[in-house]
RNA sequence: GGGCGGGUUCCCGAGCGGCCAAAGGGAGCAGACUGUAAAUCUGCCGUCAGCGACUUCGAAGGUUCGAAUCCUUCCCCUCCCA
């Protein structure tokens, strides 16, 4: 299922089978978490800017349009058109970011609905079921991605409850695949790690689920406040504690710079919100680095956003242009960042991967940092 | 020709003796955004190098310790009546 082509120091070049195809790795997943990008990109446009894994967001989807009606419907994929692979995130990040809208105990969260204030109880069993009922092709664990601010002694209680969770996933997801009427009856899962800064709640906690014979293991909890050096402190000594033989996640994470300091250090799985948000806000990705399009410098510019950009807007479009659609509130502005955004960040996973097949990353890791500050604006490495 | 209501900082628009460089929008400028409550949020937005000074509220005079706010004249606009 998951082979490991090659390998450079601690990255790892890998092919994982699912049964809608199989991913490339490392990869980056493009966020769809209602079942669209947003944006205003459909499916198709996911194909047209090299997509090889999509992801959605369980927590939403139960609370509209409802999940049964998904699987009704057919599942997910056929819902929205969608036939690669999916991964669905567990509803675990909405208990940090839903903050002021929920209550946590051991069974599970009782959140009230971003959308009419509702009840909602989620547990893990609830979790597995909604995430069985999508049909996705990876589940992602219930879990508790605390707030790296967060106390000690809290974000251990908070890791210890996670792994308990996990158990329990576990059997759910067993029990769901074992059923008739189940869509996708090889939903994979994956595990969580977390542990906030603590490195010791992150190892022990690392060495848990370890132990789980899991599809997959991802790192979540990080990118939420603590600083890049913190985070990647945490995978130094986190991914190797993780089966090797396995998928790793990087749950949430990142910039361009944070994926490369990442697949250095093991990580297969990627997603972000980044480069859709920052697309819709006018801010794009280049090698380079980051272009506020809304800047008064880019008024009479009359180049792409990126000279020999392969996108299906670099060959057509000015920056000009894209600024002016953005004055003029014109929604095509925000489609055709993010088109352009998220064809950057597939397009630089594909590089990657070719960088270590060709056994060259490192080198090509330095050159795509010390790029990004060629430009002005640049993320934080 | 008579009457009503008006002219406020780039635009719209509040203010109607001191707490007014002047509410609020818009535009403009900049910033933020990391498993998406996010086509969102924040800051700046008369001039000068300052919590200080200077120049503004159609124009010119005047009243007052003090005026965008009151008075006089003038210019312009809207609407109504001839």
């Amino acid at each position: 299922m998951y082979k490991i082509l090659k390998t450079e120091g601690r990255a790892k070049r890998a092919l994982f089978e699912t049964p809608h195809g199989a991913v490339q790795t490392p990869v980056f997943m493009n966020v769809g978490t209602a079942a669209a990008i947003k944006g205003g990109l459909s499916s198709e446009d996911l194909e047209r800017v090299k997509c090889l894994i999509e992801l959605s967001n369980t927590y939403h989807l139960h609370i509209r349009p409802g999940d049964e009606l998904i699987r009704d419907l057919g599942g997910l994929h056929k819902f929205m058109a969608w036939n690669g692979p999916i991964l669905t995130d567990s509803g675990g990040f909405q208990i940090f970011s839903l903050s002021r809208l929920r209550r946590i105990k051991e069974e599970g969260v009782t959140f009230a609905s971003h959308v009419d204030g509702g009840k909602i109880f989620m547990g893990p069993e609830e979790s597995m079921e909604i995430q069985s009922n999508l049909g996705s092709t990876i589940a992602m664990a219930f879990d508790e991605c605390a707030h790296s601010r967060a106390e000690y002694e809290y974000i251990r209680a908070s890791a210890g409850r996670t792994t308990r969770w996990l158990l329990r996933c576990i059997n759910r997801l067993q029990e769901l695949n074992a059923q008739s009427g189940t869509i996708n009856k090889s939903q994979m899962l994956f595990g969580v790690n977390q542990g906030g800064v603590y490195e010791d709640i992150r190892l022990e906690q690392a060495e848990d689920i370890a132990a789980l014979n899991l599809d997959g293991y991802a790192v979540g909890g990080l990118a939420v406040g603590e600083t890049a050096e913190e985070m990647y402190r945490i995978l130094d000594a986190v991914i190797p504690i993780l089966p090797r033989d396995k998928p790793t996640y990087l749950m949430g994470v990142g910039t361009p710079a944070n994926i490369l300091e990442a697949v250095e250090r093991g990580v297969d799985f990627f997603d972000c919100v980044l480069p859709a948000r920052n697309g819709r806000h006018g801010h794009v990705y280049t090698d380079k680095g980051k272009l506020n399009l809304l800047n008064a410098r880019y008024k009479r510019d009359d180049a792409p956003i990126e000279e020999g950009c392969g996108c299906p807007v670099c060959g057509r479009h000015t920056k000009a242009y894209i600024r002016h659609l953005f004055k003029a509130k014109e929604m095509l502005a925000l489609r055709l960042c993010v088109l352009h955004n998220l064809y950057y960040y597939n397009t630089l996973m594909g590089e990657i991967r070719s960088a270590l097949d060709e056994n060259r990353f490192a080198r090509f890791k330095a050159d795509k940092l010390a790029g990004y500050k060629t430009e002005m604006p640049v993320d934080e490495p």
